[in-house]
RNA sequence: GGGCCAAUAGCUCAGUUAGGUUGAGCGCUCGGCUGAUAACCGGGAGGUCCGCGGUUCAAAUCCGCGUUGGCCCA
């Protein structure tokens, strides 16, 4: 490699004084683009252990949202540290193609209505209009992700359209089958009329919808009257098959007049009032009661026999039985249609009742419904009730609000159906599911032992079936001539892979060629000895798409070298919402195929909502989306402000002052790195050449005698040891939280050392170092002390914000073409010293209780003061102030320190007690009250002058409250206080002045936008005489550090070049005109 | 309707595991510092720990019942 023998691949660009994201990430993806960076870190790490990291697939329906940008940068931040902690990462995104929503979006594109159109406009060139869409949007979404800075495949995505990954959906399947988990049965689903399918519960939306509400007379068929239920839905009354009450109920045999027609009738005895008014009785009897239990049994005749000859009359139909799901409101009795109701199916079932559904997929009754034979079933409500008042069998007819489900595609009501359709028996293997479940590792635990486990605990068996078109196809082929109830599990072929289709089909088939989706793969069949085999013509559910992405991710088992390796995932990262999705149909799917959980561990994020923690949605307004965020702040700013979040479950209210707060804590980060700039370059001092090998400590050892500068040697100071120590606690501290898949708390850890330890303290400390002008062993230590810590900092932040830290480490060093390709800092030992971490916590809180005196003294910094006391009780406070004596009296400008357990110059200041003294002197009290406050203990225990008379006071009658003596101010801190002399010596005045001067003189500098190495004039006008001599003898102290050629006077000041202003300094007005030397 | 989660300063959140005087950052305000300067530091004000009830010497924390919001399911 031929390069530059120092800085191979530094970025030229100027280092602004601000932290500009934007120019940042610009110079940082151009330099990306420009040396392969993504393609060079993958490389470096080709060689490590493997770390199968699997990408949840987001749907292509959309853009990315500020949810799946959270998801997208977590997963991002895990897979670079992973890199950094030496793992060859598997980073392949995914997407998710497949399913309804696509098939609908594109049906309103094409402006079709039903299934029916698409038959017409040709299933092939539909599907391939589904697929163009779903591309469409997943380049889309490339750009979104690559956008935020995500270093993913995304050249080599794996999307579930692909023949390799249907494969594995394919050959997962088939390993179910092989487990006898496969199995077609009648169901009651949630049937979408319009879309002809079922769709899953969770994509059933519940709005407010005005259906009928009526109460129908069922004629009993060898007892007088009829049993009177209530239902909604009309439609399903020609599917009646029994009543259903709660035994444990009573009921009640009401004989009641209306308009001179007297009706028997049965409802429960709670009911019996509302029922009577419903049906408007002008008066009625309770003839008797019984409980549910007799009336279990009883037979009734169906009110439309004559509309529905082929009503069910099997054997069991038309009676009563008890079902958990009666209440006693409406009428107690429920008009149970096992073909429709769910709850009516599955106690139908129970009960061994044959399932009557004479209604279509498309929500249109076929002839077993007689009359109503071919309308559709909301359509038909109207007839069947004025079917059931012709046969005297309607009872009361009104309307109901109520929450009904819509198809969250098309909002067309749904309908409940009990239709054949195909099973993964996840039931059958509970057990297995919540032991597998196990072995999976939470973060955090409890939503494994809480939600999840709920969840498989009331799982049902997993409907996989869809009767759509844009989908993996079901690959099971079926014997011709068996009717669905006939046939079992062994009579089915289910294909595992393109090679035994190849082998099995009747046709010609290259397996190489095959495209697995629709229609190619349906007109292929299957010939055993006579039987010829046909495909059903289902497609997968689209979470069954998902659900084999670690299997899907790898190409398996279409390649098995890297399943060999990999399987199962390490690490997979998704929000809650996930625990009931992407979290259980993996889990469901690897038992039922291979009897494992496909993940070791899962981070489980929360979702992003608005400021008020309501869900961001289009109703209300409320979107913020990361395209906006980025703009207003920057990539890095934005992904900071995600992962400084809890990440393990707690929802993100998102605002946007928290993240401008986060580019401001960023800024400080940027001033931190660019302070010490200037002065290394100036010293030619490069700190991608830090080396802490060859320091030496300056409390071991002798200070460097003048004159052996030069050597190259640094020595180090007390608060470069400390701020050494801190990094390796950080660094140890961010190793723990990457442990837990916490980049939360490894982010705020590491802002928080930034912030608080290296930008407020360690800076602060080492200015005067960098200012000196010749090379010093001690300015060499700072700079390799800083150099580490900026160093290893960025290599820490990078997997946070990489642009920023790119943009920083090539400043900085550049070794390499990119930060992250490199390892993550670990703590060195040789560094650590806890106990000097422990003693600057303590000087820092003295120095901030220090300040408040200060404060309350009315002294500031500039203004040095004689002494500095510090009492406490406690032995590792006072050895820590010992230890740090110089660095505290510098930080504090002061002139000495004393530890004390005990501050012995307190004054005892008299504090009377007016419900002593008042009853005792009377009239007198008010005098005794003055002469005593205030008063020190010496001054009051002798007694006290009043009208010349010495007056004696008891105990009781003063308090004494210890204060510090005139000129000194105190302040606390957790173990002690401290007491601050702010007194004025001359020396101090001088010293004050002159510093003030400085100050104003360098802030003119300032103003006039000199160059630091700049020479000037300067012209002091001091209207105080006193003050001015002080000034007077110091001011080769003042021309030295303003960089002063000479003093001249203020009307000499050329204000065409310079500046001249009037100043107040503690009260005291000055002129002040500086103007810079030409030359 | 059910399960799980959350509610603490104006805002974002720690603190709840294991009961013992509620903390931080931002914002506000007052002051300081100033060759990092559109940066930085210190002080101060600011709390019904969502409400009600219970257990306990003691509850933000444990228990029960609610309210509001989130996710999932019906």
């Amino acid at each position: 490699m031929i390069s530059d023998p120092i800085h191979p691949r530094r970025m030229d660009e100027e280092v602004p004084d601000q932290y500009e994201p934007r120019t940042v990430e610009e110079t940082v993806s151009a330099h990306w683009d420009e040396h392969d960076a993504y393609e060079r870190t993958k490389e470096a790490h080709a060689d490590d252990p493997p770390f199968f990291f699997v990408d949840g697939p987001p749907y292509t329906s959309g853009q990315m949202h500020l949810g799946t940008a959270w998801n997208k940068t977590l997963k991002d931040s895990i897979i670079r540290r992973k890199r950094m902690e030496g793992h060859d990462v598997t980073d392949r995104p995914g997407y998710d193609m497949h399913g309804l929503p696509i098939e609908t979006k594109v049906e309103q594109e094409l402006g079709f209505e039903s299934k029916q159109d698409i038959e017409e406009y040709g299933m092939e060139q539909f599907i391939e209009e589904c697929k163009r869409f779903a591309v469409e949007n997943r380049e889309n979404m490339d750009e979104d992700f690559q956008s935020i800075g995500v270093w993913m495949d995304w050249e080599n995505p794996y999307q579930t359209i692909s023949p390799e990954y249907m494969e594995s959906a394919w050959w997962a399947f088939s390993q179910a089958h092989d487990n006898d988990l496969v199995e077609q049965g009648k169901r009651s689903i949630t049937q979408c009329p319009r879309c002809e399918t079922a769709i899953a519960k969770n994509e059933v939306e519940y709005h407010q919808v005005e259906d009928p509400s009526i109460y129908v007379q069922f004629p009993l068929a060898d007892h007088e009257g009829s049993l009177v239920a209530w239902t909604t839905t009309p439609w399903t009354v020609p599917a009646n098959t029994f009543i259903a009450v709660d035994e444990a109920a009573t009921y009640a045999k009401v004989r009641a007049q209306r308009a001179g027609e007297e009706d028997v009738l049965y409802v429960a005895a709670d009911c019996v009032e509302s029922v009577m008014e419903k049906g408007g009785y002008d008066e009625y009897e309770v003839e008797e009661e019984r409980s549910g239990e007799e009336l279990v049994g009883w037979e009734y005749d169906q009110p439309l026999a004559e509309e529905v000859p082929e009503h069910p009359s099997f054997v069991g139909a038309g009676e009563v039985y008890h079902a958990d799901y009666v209440e006693t409101d409406r009428t107690g009795l429920v008009h149970s249609a096992p073909g429709h109701g769910q709850e009516d199916f599955q106690r139908g079932d129970e009960l061994g009742l044959d399932i009557f559904c004479p209604v279509g997929g498309d929500g249109v009754y076929d002839e077993r419904a007689g009359k109503y034979a071919g309308q559709f079933v909301r359509d038909a409500n109207e007839g069947i009730i004025d079917d059931l008042r012709a046969n005297g069998y309607l009872l009361a007819h009104e309307t109901y609000a109520h929450d009904y489900g819509q198809c969250w595609r098309c909002d067309t009501d749904i309908i409940f159906l009990a239709t054949n359709q195909w099973f993964i028996t996840v039931t059958d293997v509970k057990e297995d599911l919540l032991e597998n479940m196990e072995d999976s590792e939470w973060h955090p635990p409890e939503a494994r032992e809480n939600r999840f486990r709920n969840f498989i605990e009331d799982s049902p068996d997993w409907n996989v079936s869809r009767q759509r078109y844009w989908g993996i196809p079901i690959p099971i082929w079926t014997p011709e001539g068996l009717s669905p109830e006939e046939m079992t599990a062994d009579d089915l072929i289910v294909i595992g892979t393109r090679d035994e289709l190849a082998e099995r089909a009747d046709q010609d088939v290259d397996p190489e060629e095959l495209d697995l989706h629709r229609p190619t793969v349906d007109d292929l069949t299957i010939t055993e000895g006579d039987t010829t085999y046909t495909r059903v013509p289902d497609v997968f559910d689209v979470w069954l798409d998902s659900s084999v992405a670690s299997w899907g991710t790898l190409d398996f088992p279409g390649e098995t070298d890297a399943h060999e390796e990999f399987w199962p995932a390490d690490v997979i990262a998704e929000a809650h919402d996930q625990t009931r999705g992407w979290f259980w149909s993996q889990l469901g799917m690897g038992t039922a195929a291979v009897d494992q959980i496909p993940y070791d561990e899962v981070v489980m994020h929360g979702f992003a909502l608005d400021s008020d923690g309501r869900k961001m949605s289009k109703s209300l307004g409320n979107i913020v989306t990361p395209h906006e965020a980025i703009e207003e702040v920057g990539r890095d700013p934005l992904r900071a402000y995600l992962l400084s979040h809890d990440q393990h479950g707690a929802d993100l209210r998102f605002e946007w002052d928290g993240l401008a707060e986060m580019q401001s804590t960023l800024n400080i980060l940027w001033n931190v790195f660019r302070f010490p700039l200037p002065y290394m370059e100036l010293d030619d001092y490069d700190p991608g050449e830090a080396d802490l090998s060859d320091v030496r400590l300056a409390r071991d050892e002798p200070v460097e005698p003048a004159g052996a500068e030069g050597s190259g040697a640094g020595e180090l100071s007390v608060v470069d040891e400390w701020v050494l120590s801190r990094l390796q606690t950080v660094e140890q501290e961010t190793e723990e939280a990457w442990e837990e898949y916490a980049p939360h708390d490894a982010l705020n850890a590491l802002l928080d050392f930034v912030t608080e330890d290296v930008s407020r303290f360690y800076v602060k400390a080492i200015r005067e170092r960098m200012w000196e002008e010749s090379d010093s062993a001690s300015k060499r230590g700072a700079y390799a002390t800083l150099s580490t810590v900026l160093n290893e900092v960025v290599r820490l932040l990078a997997p946070f914000t990489p642009y920023l830290a790119d943009r920083m480490y090539h400043t900085l060093d550049g070794g390499a073409e990119t930060v992250h390709m490199l390892d993550a800092p670990t703590p060195d030992d040789e560094w650590h010293d806890p106990d000097l971490e422990q003693n600057m916590a303590v000087l820092r809180e003295v120095e901030e209780a220090a300040a408040n005196a200060r404060q309350q003294g009315g002294r500031k910094l500039r203004w040095p003061v004689q002494e500095v006391v510090v009492e406490t009780d406690d032995e590792a406070v006072a050895d820590a102030m010992r230890d740090l004596e110089d660095l505290f009296l510098e930080r504090v400008n002061a002139q000495k320190l004393t530890v004390t357990d005990q501050f012995e110059d307190l004054v005892e200041v008299a504090k009377p007690q007016m419900s002593v003294i008042g009853p005792e002197f009377g009239a007198e009290a008010q005098d005794v009250m003055a002469a005593v406050r205030g008063e020190p203990r010496e001054n009051v225990e002798g007694g006290v002058d009043i009208d010349g008379e010495t007056t004696e006071l008891t105990d009781e009658m003063v308090e004494y409250d210890a204060k510090p003596p005139e000129g000194v101010s105190a302040a606390e801190f957790d173990q002690g206080r401290v007491y601050v002399d702010t007194e004025l010596t001359e020396e101090i005045e001088r010293e004050g002045y002159a510093r003030d001067l400085i100050r104003r003189v360098q802030e003119t500098r300032k103003r006039l936008d000199l160059d630091v190495e700049e020479e000037i004039r300067v012209a002091v006008d001091i209207d105080d005489e006193r003050v001015a001599g002080f000034f007077d003898d110091r001011r080769d102290l003042v021309a030295d550090e303003v960089r002063a050629a000479g003093f001249v006077d203020v009307a000499d000041i050329d204000e065409a070049i310079g500046l001249v202003e009037d100043w107040e300094i503690e009260g005291v007005d000055v002129t002040i005109g500086v103007e810079p030397v030409d030359d």
